[in-house]
DNA sequence: GCATTTCTGAGGAACGTACCTCATTTTTTG
DNA sequence: CAAAAAATGAGGTACGTTCCTCAGAAATGC
């Protein structure tokens, strides 16, 4: 049997009310007397009941999820992913909120993140991109004691509690291994396509690729990246006068999630099948992609595990608890035509032995 | 707030014992009555909070893992995992016991399963060869209440209640692409290696591959199997035969998990670099010989993954609740030298601030 | 319609923890 | 050394559930 707090305090020599101050570092016990229960608990290799815990605290954990408001099919996954986490986890007391805030604007994100303490939230998940502002309000945020992580894309100099999301730098390198070695020894051009270079992951991205591509495939030329400020009529602009100027182009790494005008495009021009395409991101639409052969590889994250590890590491935030940081760790994932996962079941309602 | 059994007594118009009943199963209770109850818990969108029922009972989840007694990398990095997992579970009340049975011995894995029920296991995950005698155990155990899930290799005729694990025809399928493609045209001549063919998971994995390579990589001339039945003699001496009969060897698919046999063949016969080699799984050894270069890709799966996996789905089998299917599905993993996951810290005691 | 069986209700104890109050002891301060 | 302050103990209630007992009500058999 696991120790209970009763134990400790017979251990201790102490009252039960006194292992309780120190457990949960109420006011009014002498330092001596502290140590001697910290030394129970470790005698006793004690572990508090985290669920009894929280039946009696009444507690539950009101988190939020804030993600820009685009409508991209990336972004939209991701709040899906979330929302469905999120309910599946009232089981574990979380309540998740999904707040969205205009892409362009961060000082709206800041007086949102500003709003959260007064609002009984212990936690949030924040995508943005990393400007003074935000990182300002997210300092904020983080003194008045409630954890933020990054999401997707690090903020390194907000100081946040964590980062959600895989390693970019190690994401480009990957990209760059797999362009290189199926397009063999070359010679031949590639095309590099971004949202925008002053996105965090877009510039890992390119680091990661370019530092392979120097040193293993020196025949194949990377040219200078091409920015979409996520609009498709850039894309298809800058892409379509790329491949015009220069003779031999034999692959296109697009940093962004997969973009649908690339696609569109690669069908126009018949470069499907001709030309090795990998982007990021297996949306709906890059799935279609890779299946028709528009997309040769995609770099990806399983949103659902990415949702499901921002609950987990925002519940242990709130709680002050170590992560087990294997868990924790988000996966490259190189998904090919082949080992395309199949496509999970539609949500759907919870069935009836829910309660069994 | 969630509405609580006191909710629906008043909402049924019962009392609180009837409910219980009702919701635990217990006899006792007109059929009119129990309709009443479960509309009523139907109405308010009752759903028991699990915590709070296992406090009440005192209830642990005794589970079992049984493992064949191989001392090979993988079943001993699968054992870890599952180890750790289990002990990082007590906190959800889950009391895990890793059970090993002699590899070659169906009838003790028999004798092991049918003595589960007497000692209170409520489920157990299983990785064995599928023999008669296994499945006839299987089904024992399972008709005593006791589920049971399939561990790495897929037992599909034993009727297990889950197979958490990889789809190994699709990780053949996925070795396929990457070697035609990381091959290039070819000609030439392809190894396949793997323990026995008499194994679910290297027939399946065997079965992809080779649909792959017919199809899309004609020019590349796939070898009949050869069988190491886990013995680094046989495999030295197989694929060093092989090998001098066939005059273009330019790739080895290995099938198992990657033997240690196989990197020291290819570094005797100077092919490292000249060869390239795919295998499976992701042990400390395949890690070096990935970034040595012996190995050009290794297909994996995460077993801390694997592990928790196991867990949760005994666990959900155990209070036959539903699986969250999407979380459940295992990811074939393609690892290069470029995106190989940095090593986790090892394991370590529990930190003092567990329990602050 | 009366005995018998089957249902139902009321209540309590327990699980391990949190959090509250009040009384008592110990320590500190002047 | 007394008074004030600080530390500790004792005890209770609560969280949402399980599981138990016993009394009383309702349905059933003959």
């Amino acid at each position: 049997m696991r120790p209970t707090v009763t134990d400790i305090a017979r251990e201790a020599g102490v009252s039960l009310a006194t292992v309780d101050r120190v457990l949960n570092g109420r006011p009014g016990v002498r330092e001596k007397t502290i140590s001697a229960v910290n030394e129970a608990i470790a005698r006793l290799g004690y572990v508090r009941d985290l669920a009894a815990a929280n039946l009696a605290r009444g507690r539950s954990y009101k988190v939020a999820a804030i993600l820009p408001d685009t409508e991209s099919q990336f972004v939209q996954s991701l709040a899906d992913a979330l929302a469905t986490a999120g309910s599946l986890a009232v089981t574990s007391r979380i309540d998740l909120r999904l707040l969205r805030f205009p892409a362009e604007d961060p000082h709206q994100l800041a007086a949102l993140l500003a709003s959260l303490p007064h609002q009984g939230y212990v936690g949030a998940a924040l995508m943005a991109p990393e400007t003074p502002v935000v990182r300002d309000a997210v300092r904020l945020v983080r003194s008045k004691g409630i954890p933020v992580v990054a999401l997707v894309s690090n903020l390194p100099n907000a100081g946040c509690d964590h980062f959600v999301g895989i390693d970019n730098t190690a994401a480009g390198r990957t990209a760059g291994v797999l362009m290189g070695r199926f397009l063999g020894a070359g010679p031949g051009q590639i095309i590099v396509v971004g949202q925008s270079l002053l996105a965090r992951d877009m510039v890992d991205r390119r680091r990661g690729f370019d530092e392979v591509m120097l040193r293993d495939f020196p025949n194949l030329d990377v040219l200078p990246s091409l920015e979409t400020h996520g609009s498709s009529g850039t894309l298809r602009e800058v892409v379509t006068r790329r491949l015009a100027n220069s003779p031999n182009v034999i692959g296109i790494y697009s940093m962004g999630d997969g973009h649908r005008a690339l696609t569109q495009l690669i069908d126009d021009m018949k470069l499907s099948g001709r030309i090795t395409v990998i982007c990021h991101e297996l949306t709906p639409h890059v799935r279609t992609a890779l299946q028709q052969g528009q997309v040769t590889a995609v770099i990806t994250q399983n949103l659902g595990h990415l949702a499901r590890s921002t609950l987990r590491v925002l519940r242990a935030k709130a709680d002050n608890q170590p992560l087990d940081e294997s868990q924790e760790q988000i996966r490259i994932e190189i998904v090919l035509r082949e080992n395309l996962p199949i496509l999970p079941d539609p949500p759907g309602p919870t069935p009836d032995d829910q309660i069994a």
